[in-house]
DNA sequence: CATCAAAGCATAACAATGCCATGTATTGTC
DNA sequence: GACAATACATGGCATTGTTATGCTTTGATG
């Protein structure tokens, strides 16, 4: 072996990628590589074609999806976690709507499915910490509830996103996970407070 | 005036494009209009254009879902009625994901709508009748809580259909719908025997 | 019924796209 | 220091959506 890629380069493109994406610029082949110095045989050495290069941006828009989650981090109440990562993942939607819709376009092939899972793992470890505190009930299961909280974050980022519902929808969020966890075992006052505590939906970092 | 356009022509390309899509094959201007007789330039006097087209099938998505939501029904229990029309809703989306993929896709921009409307205001009907019989409380919000339950079944479509959730996450519905409904009102014994009865995936038709 | 203008439609050319074949330059390895 | 494998630049290719240019059709008008 000769030569080696330089990851700099990969990562440059994947940025520049998601970059256009959030300026709403076309990304072609060609203006992807303008004015990067880069030719655009790089695109193929690095990610073997354009469906390489967004199989890639899928990837970076989950890495960063698990980033913003992970700033959540962990109270003593789990049930306010919960709200608060559910929070977290409608708005980083919100605020990177573009990136959103390519990770969730074109079936789903991603290079490290793991990095998908990391995002409900961030739910599972909650719900588990909340029937560790009584919040839940026992019988419970976990992966299911946070499956579940999962598809009402993302059905309503979707919604919201592609159009049909205006962007107040997503305090739907707030009665529908008090309902789940309600259902869930927690005492429903209890919950409902939790919940307005956690979910704030405050400005999200915007890759760009 | 001197020639009219020709319905039927029109009629044509969309199911066309619905048809190639449900076969996957790639739905190209040429590709399109091969074999049909008519000429690439039939697309732009009927539609303006390729994406003119792609508006035209969206809102045939959402006629067709109209139908499939018209033909479930009203039955004594309008709770069951909820939960068929949420089945109905996502067994379309199973039946045909590429279309259902197209209609949630780029914008939002129909023809008319009022067809996405449509199927929203099924849903309201139920829960408005659901309030009248008193399975529902009387302050709950009708067109919150039809959005709630869309959200639901969209959120689990779009993740089965994108790839994340293998479709035997549809049957999460069940729990997540019980939990709806609990919360406005309805007794969860009676709610989650209302919704079982609802929510059967029978074949929704194949739209192609 | 004849006329005519406007709309539909066919053909072909256009720019732009993703892709790839070919040749050159670079660099780690022996 | 020579070699070979790899990155990379250039340019061409087929295909895409779009549109310019006429030709054909046809319905309203006299």
């Amino acid at each position: 072996m000769v030569r080696t890629k330089d990851p700099a380069v990969r990562a440059l493109l994947i940025r520049r990628a998601a970059g256009m994406l959030s300026a709403r610029e076309p990304v072609t082949l060609r203006s992807l590589v303008a004015g990067t110095g880069v030719s655009t045989m790089a695109v193929y050495t690095y990610f073997g074609g354009m469906s390489g290069l967004w199989r890639a941006v899928r990837q970076e828009g989950f890495t960063r999806l698990a980033a913003a989650l992970d700033a959540v981090g962990e109270t003593a109440d789990p049930v306010r976690d919960l709200a608060a990562l559910g929070a977290a993942y409608v708005a980083n939607a919100k605020a990177n709507p573009d990136l959103y819709r390519v990770m969730f376009d074109a079936g789903f092939d991603l290079e490290d499915p793991a990095a998908a899972d990391a995002t409900l793992q961030a739910l599972v470890d909650a719900v588990t910490r909340a029937k560790a505190r009584g919040r839940f009930s026992a019988h419970v299961d976990a992966a299911g509830l946070a499956t579940q909280s999962w598809t009402i974050g993302h059905g309503l980022a979707s919604l919201v996103i592609h159009g049909p519902l205006p962007a107040e929808a997503f305090g739907h969020a707030i009665p529908m996970l008090t309902a789940l966890f309600t259902a869930a075992g927690d005492e429903p006052a209890r919950a409902r407070r939790s919940i307005r505590k956690g979910w704030v939906l405050e400005h999200a970092p915007r890759h760009d």
